[in-house]
DNA sequence: GTCTATACCACGATAGAC
DNA sequence: GTCTATCGTGGTATAGAC
């Protein structure tokens, strides 16, 4: 075993039944696309999911592990780097925002790694009837979310907290659902499809959009309740 | 046929599959409700979906059909009452937010007929991987759409064409996610469970974050672009 | 430890008797 | 309109080959 095997990395079936996985499910959904096209695809038999990953389910966590751990430690140092730099003063809500989206912009970037595909997918997710599915989703997410709420309370101090409760929960609307729903744009008014892959121009859009959402002045009804 | 049945209306059968089928469908998705469950539910047999609407997909698109036309009938008129009290003069962006909103939030109110679980489903549809049902939930919209952007268009003169197009994007994104992730605040931050079902306060929260993201000025990047 | 062949039950859809 | 039988296909479990 431990002798030089350098045609076949280990854990090649897994990788390779992950990333048939990551393309299938984003064009067919999870319950759409069955482990028999899906393990066909990858080149490997039809137990091997099962054998790998337990079930359907597991493997679909798997995935989602695989490309959100990393993301949401970027996030995370991403918004140490920026609260040094300010050396103890209040980060701007604006800057918090883009540290936030852009991680996700910059996955789309790369065509090479498939990670186009993974945050449609990841976009589409937050949605899912599958109760366990939205559980992982939200316990992956909960570190990165409290850091980024803290910075944010500390952004808008004025801001009750149950309205920024409610404000991040809008703004993470807005990106996951900007990000999965690439052609329903063209649906409803028509957009330069070339537009749709500057992922800068986007960070831009959503980014001004989202702040101005943030801070936005509070209605009466809505201070009342607070 | 034509004698008195006063027991046993017509379609009754129909009925009680899309009833059963809304509820359902919000519960599992669509793929995930066998037609066995589903049949047994609404207690009719389970040929009987296939009599009455020929596939699994056709029952869907009669479900969305049988809210989405009268929910859509209402935000054109009273987007038209709008106008006609304002005499000529542009609409104010967020009035035109919150008629459009507010439908949605109606349908979430009656308890009664099951609209709650209609919008949560609908607001998960926006991002079905299955194609032919984005395709119909766009076709449903677009005429709305065309009127609201219109009316946008005028409330909003200086705005870029392709930035309002954007952020009509964003803003029906905010929308729909807010309606189908009922529990994922809870997940992220937490948040009074009664709060998520006072429709007022739940509009004035997100007119206020919308028309505060519609309005927002323009970055230079984006004003370049356009 | 990795992988394959195969068997099992539930699913959606349909045809034909009633 | 309803029911039953049936077909092809789905996810999963396991036994055994390498």
């Amino acid at each position: 075993m431990t002798t030089l095997r350098a045609v076949k990395p280990p854990h090649e079936t897994r990788t390779r039944i992950l990333d048939a996985a990551e393309e299938l499910f984003m064009l067919h959904g999870f319950e759409g696309t069955s482990m028999r096209l899906l393990t066909s695809k990858a080149g490997v038999n039809l137990a091997a999911v099962n054998y790998h990953f337990g079930s359907k389910d597991a493997l679909i966590e798997a995935l989602f592990r695989r490309r959100l751990d990393p993301m949401n430690a970027a996030r995370i140092a991403e918004l140490a780097r920026l609260e040094e730099e300010a050396n103890g003063r209040p980060l701007a809500a604006d800057a918090i925002i883009r540290a936030f989206v852009g991680q996700s912009l910059r996955h789309m970037e790369d065509t090479k790694s498939g990670g186009r595909n993974f945050i449609r997918l990841l976009g589409r997710t937050y949605t899912e009837p599958t109760k366990p599915i939205r559980v992982l989703i939200g316990q992956l997410y909960a570190p990165t979310m409290e850091r980024y709420k803290n910075a944010l309370e500390r952004a808008l101090p004025h801001m009750p907290r149950e309205e920024l409760v409610w404000r991040m929960h809008f703004m993470f609307g807005t990106l996951s659902y900007t990000l999965a729903a690439t052609d329903v744009v063209q649906l409803i008014a028509g957009c330069k499809p070339e537009d749709r892959h500057d992922a800068r121009l986007l960070e831009d859009r959503l980014t001004a959009f989202l702040a101005a959402g943030l801070t936005a002045p509070l209605k009466h009804a809505v201070r009342k309740a607070a």
